[in-house]
DNA sequence: TTTATAATTTAGATATGTCTAAATTTTTAT
DNA sequence: ATAAAAATTTAGACATATCTAAATTATAAA
């Protein structure tokens, strides 16, 4: 069976999950930003998702939104689906990693369970997606992260990018060229104490490179002697 | 980009071309049978896609539907994406046969050139999908394929089936389970004169099946010396 | 606490693709 | 050539998901 849920009340559930990872509820008005339609438009969806048996969102009047389980079980699904598929275009047919999320989105609506289940199979049921995103797996779960924001790193301190959170692909195309990517080995070389945009190296690299404070705050990166803690213990 | 059209509009091209294969035009009750629709939606939607710019059908009272050279070219598309998708689904991920149709169905409404693109070289740029339909190649062009009906082979005559044309999930499901798909020898034993059924081998096996007339004019086989000849020649 | 601003909802319209029922046209048979 | 049957089209409705504009409600400021 495919997702019982139509392409956009799928998209509606992906965004609240995205908005109340924080464990808060989120707005109407912050849904119709991250959805790109009209506050009227959210108004009338959450009142159908709200309506469904079972329901799919807590929605009430000047209370906020959050999901319920059935909402939460649904948006989890649709985001296994979606870091596979990007994992599967990645890996398996050759796509930059700027260009999987586009495609991963038109696809997870559409692809059977039984696609999800020969898809991972076929790539070793995977934890993480090509940006470092985790995978729940078959029973929904997250798999854990234990990296920090790569703003927090101390300077001159080896580390492994974990993780490139971003949805610009000009950014993460960028990135990939430097060779700033999951897997990458990074160092902060200085931090500029005004707008806390940091001096780094790539994989012992010569060249230095800058990246400011928002972006490095997106970017998680586990200190070398941590991860090799984690790959011995 | 994305197929430009709806995937309405997309399955109607394709049945359309299902229906015109033979050279004629086909009618608005043939496509609402097809497409399982009232004929009331078909009349509706030829005068859409006669309207389009550039008109995707011919379409004129008491005269016939065909598709025009811009409607040729969707539904070649769309049918290279759905074969290339089934290979894929039944090579690559390991789907059972008479199940991978239904899931290209729906995946080819939505991939990208791009993923089609990298599908077709990750399979080796494959001419015949698993039931042995040709898949148009990249600019559109079908493969030939020369087999005759299995109705018309000689009996006693050793050949190789070529393609098994047919949607029934069920009958796939036992014609596979029976040895009997694309690249299988088979050997017809003898024929009933009176509903012209067929009893016939696989594979030199032991076991001898029974197959009707209906069923056997959509298998396609080629004789073994013809198909020796080919690949020497 | 009243007003101004911001957020949200209602009301009504639009586009897509479907349906049923009725009207019309075409084809076939007499 | 006309009547009966079959095919096709029109007319009007429905569901989904969106929009704009207006109305309402909530929040913040004075």
């Amino acid at each position: 069976m495919n997702s019982r849920f139509s392409r956009s009340v799928g998209d509606y559930l992906k965004a609240i999950y995205q908005l109340t990872l924080n464990g808060e509820q989120t707005s109407p008005l912050n849904l119709a930003e991250m959805m790109n339609v009209a506050p009227s438009s959210v108004t009338s969806m959450l009142k159908k998702l709200a309506n469904q048996v079972p329901p799919l969102v807590d929605y009430q009047k000047s209370y906020g939104v959050t999901l319920t389980s059935a909402g939460m079980q649904a948006a989890l699904r649709l985001t296994r689906r979606h870091r596979l598929l990007e994992e599967f275009l990645y890996r398996t047919l050759g796509y930059d990693w700027e260009d999987v999320h586009a495609e991963a989105d038109e696809l997870e609506h559409v692809i059977s369970s039984r696609f999800e289940d020969y898809l991972a199979s076929l790539l070793g049921e995977p934890e993480f997606d090509p940006h470092g995103d985790p995978i729940p797996n078959r029973d929904l779960a997250m798999p854990v992260n234990t990296a920090i924001p790569l703003s927090e790193l101390s300077e001159n301190v080896d580390a492994v990018v974990r993780r490139v959170k971003s949805s610009h692909e000009d950014l993460l195309q960028h990135l990939g060229q430097q060779g700033l990517r999951p897997g990458s080995q990074i160092r902060v070389l200085s931090r500029n104490p005004v707008d806390h945009s940091i001096q780094y190296s790539i994989n012992h690299g010569e060249i230095t490179q800058v990246l400011g404070y928002e972006v490095s705050r997106n970017i998680y990166v586990e200190e070398l002697a941590a991860a090799g803690l984690r790959l011995s213990g």
